[in-house]
DNA sequence: ATCCCAATAT
DNA sequence: CATATTGGGA
């Protein structure tokens, strides 16, 4: 012991120490706005950021102004998330080193992840959709939020959530969180909050986890000798051997500039005899040739534009 | 409480 | 088929 606690517990206080108290009531962060400029000296919401001429020259589309509704919405959900938020020591940590997705990177995580779920048919009632605000606070990209006047209770208790869609970038991000988390702490709840998604559920995760764990081990397990390897290693997938003080290599980098090829460190139980075996890389299967392999084969049938890199 | 996994449900 | 939900053992 001895050494010192860094000082960056800003979050563990904020959500720590009564966090009734720094919250106004309109949702707004009074803490958060120390030493920003005031609102006279920002762009007011409804102006267009880019003028329409160069906009058009450029064709980009103009997107729809944000109104101050959105902005405290967006407020809300931040600060609800911020409350729930538990602050473990490992998810803390990991959080602390963990360098942000590239902010352009559209989830498609949306209304159009999430599919109408229920009965009857046809059309999308607004029953059930995660918060607009997720536009404001993730990804935004295409997002036919087509709502502007009519200001949803989208939050208020939907019963039933739609089914989550795990998109190809929704589960680019989901790799990246498992690949970054040491095998230890890729666990359902920590890998939730790393990818910081909002609406995504730990059930949801853990769901897929499952699966893509399943799949791993359909990937490294066969091989044709040692074919009886203790599940109980498979489904504990021990670490191997390593301290279990840096597994983590912060020093992995999480944006790969291409998009196949997964290095995920320590995912491989290595086979008894330990070798022949490729481990540390979640094979891609890029042989489309007949790969049937479960769970990459079924993400291109939808809107065409799926899979890519299981 | 959370995890993990198999089985089952939708 | 892809996800969700559940049940039971850590």
């Amino acid at each position: 012991m001895g050494e010192e606690a860094a000082g960056d517990d800003e979050f563990d206080r904020l959500s720590a120490s009564d966090g009734r108290e720094i919250v106004e009531d309109r949702g707004r962060v009074m803490y958060w706005e120390v030493g920003l400029p005031s609102g006279d000296d920002l762009t007011p919401l409804s102006q267009m950021l880019v003028p329409p001429h160069l906009a058009s020259a450029f064709s980009v589309k103009p997107e729809p102004p944000r109104t101050d509704m959105d902005v405290q919405r967006a407020s809300q959900y931040t600060i609800s998330n911020l409350r729930r938020t538990a602050p473990s020591p490992a998810s803390t940590a990991a959080l602390r080193n963990f360098s942000p997705f590239s902010p352009d990177e559209s989830l498609g995580f949306e209304a159009n992840d999430l599919v109408e779920n229920g009965d009857s048919c046809g059309h999308i009632s607004r029953s059930g959709q995660i918060s607009p605000s997720a536009a404001l606070e993730e990804a935004e990209s295409s997002a036919p939020v087509a709502e502007d006047s009519g200001d949803e209770p989208s939050s208020s208790r939907n019963p039933k959530r739609a089914r989550l869609v795990w998109t190809p970038q929704l589960h680019k991000r989901f790799i990246d969180v498992v690949a970054h988390l040491g095998i230890k702490n890729a666990v359902p709840k920590t890998i939730m909050q790393l990818m910081n998604v909002d609406g995504l559920t730990r059930e949801n995760v853990a769901s897929h986890l499952q699966k893509y764990r399943l799949y791993l081990r359909r990937m490294n397990g066969i091989q044709d000798d040692s074919p009886s390897l203790p599940d109980h290693l498979l489904t504990t997938m021990q670490p191997a051997k390593k301290s279990l003080h840096e597994q983590h290599a912060p020093y992995t980098p999480l944006q790969y500039p291409m998009p196949t090829m997964i290095p995920v460190p320590t995912f491989g139980m290595a086979p008894p005899h330990g070798h022949g075996v490729r481990i540390g890389m979640v094979p891609t299967m890029e042989h489309q040739g007949d790969g049937r392999y479960a769970f990459e084969q079924h993400y291109n049938g939808a809107l065409g534009e799926r899979m890519k890199d299981w």
